[in-house]
DNA sequence: ATTGGGCAAATCGTATGCAATCTTGGCATT
DNA sequence: AATGCCAAGATTGCATACGATTTGCCCAAT
């Protein structure tokens, strides 16, 4: 299986490559395809693919993927490889759990130091999100998920603090490839309105407000997916623990 | 220089090496060397003298350099190096702004996990801090910092998100070097009776007092340090960011 | 005396080679 | 037909080599 035309090469920002080091790009573009499911959960990441695929060493391709090891989009198996994630529904709830805990508190810190400028941007984002929200097929459907993240993200971005921006980010990450595995189909949309509803309270100064509806946001999110038991990817994951 | 000194080898289970990969045993070495400050801050950690020491390659010494910068306890430029952080008062205070978010949290979901056994675990180390305390020098403060913090760890390790462990793991790590920066001497004693106080309320099952009391602790730890502005370390710094 | 240029040493970034380990396919045996 | 075994191939773990970049020093010029 050749996983290249899984990776898109253009989300990337060329700026990057000068300042920054390779495999952050490598482990940026990877990062990408996996949370929006071009990479499935399990697909193995063979260091020699990722390097020629980027045109790099094995040395390379390997920081990128012991990087996503740490932010926990892989898992890497000891002379065995990397894999992507195939988080357990036991996984889900924590990481679920953390949000819970963590993100009324960005909020709280958001409201704090929120300008008319940010608030305008968040508007912009929303409606991108609505506008995949009105589109078909796969390909919105992710590009909805991404979405739906980065409002989250923008958000601890407002608040300042880096490393909880840090955090939400590997929390927001993790969820998409939760969220892809376990999701109900015809349901994530009830995202967005909460969305905007949060932003609302944020606008007019309300703290209080849009910590309680980021709250049920999260509720929401984690109610509409089916964390039952693992799906049938039978035996192996049944004898692996959780 | 030479940092071989100031790192104990003896501080890694011998059975990591086999099951676990060397960096991480490396990373746990340095790990403790950092953040009991045997190790200072603004310290440069070359991989070849961190490689040579540890009787490793310079490949596997930087993928333990490589972890260490990622959860902030060393700060890597490039084409120069790695060196032990040093952190701003800024960072410290994000980095208390996030325990007070995140530790309540831990503290909610341990009263509804701990067993009797845990309570015990939890008495034989605040005995132990208690020791240090009583002790004097700079071997037993370093001691009571780690032992401190080990009680915050054994806290997140009971509340059974694993998750959250790990950002408690790093925000432990990273309040140690600040405490060790900018902590005032003589007053670091305060924490023991709150920890003590923590655990009453927990093995009574009030969560609800034992999470207001952690965050008084934490408000307390915060308090006792010295965050007015940058110590000397002059115009480098101070024109960098923060 | 100070400043600027240039060379040398040190250190990092990266590629590659070799040994160890795991997987896979085939063959013999029951 | 199913199981156990063994060898070949593939992949990782690690060490080392080489080029690139930075730093520090020395010396000449002003």
């Amino acid at each position: 299986m050749n996983i290249s035309e899984k990776i898109n090469f253009t989300d990337t920002a060329p700026e990057d490559r000068s300042q920054e080091d390779r495999s952050m790009a490598i482990r940026e573009s990877l990062r990408n395809a996996i949370i929006d499911r071009r990479l499935a959960p399990g697909t193995k990441l063979s260091e020699s693919e990722v390097g020629s695929l980027f045109d790099v060493s094995r040395t390379v391709a390997r920081a990128a993927l012991q990087m996503l090891a740490f932010e926990g989009l892989v898992k890497t198996e000891r002379n065995r490889g990397a894999f992507v994630s195939n988080p357990s529904p036991e996984e889900a709830r924590q990481i679920f759990a953390s949000r819970r805990l963590i993100e009324p508190g960005i909020v709280a810190a958001a409201v704090e130091r929120i300008t008319p400028e940010d608030i305008s941007r968040f508007r912009r984002q929303l409606d991108e999100e609505q506008r995949y929200l009105n589109e078909r097929g796969p390909a919105a459907r992710r590009a909805e998920i991404k979405a739906s993240g980065d409002f989250h993200l923008m958000l601890a971005s407002v608040a300042g603090n880096v490393i909880l921006q840090r955090f939400m980010d590997e929390l927001v990450a993790r969820s998409s490839l939760v969220i892809a595995l376990y999701g109900r189909s015809g349901v994530s949309s009830c995202g967005h309105s909460e969305h905007t509803a949060v932003l609302d309270a944020l606008e007019k100064g309300d703290g209080e407000r849009a910590a309680r509806l980021m709250i049920h946001h999260i509720d929401h999110i984690e109610a509409d997916l089916d964390l039952q038991l693992k799906q049938g990817s039978g035996l192996k994951d049944a004898l692996s623990l959780a």
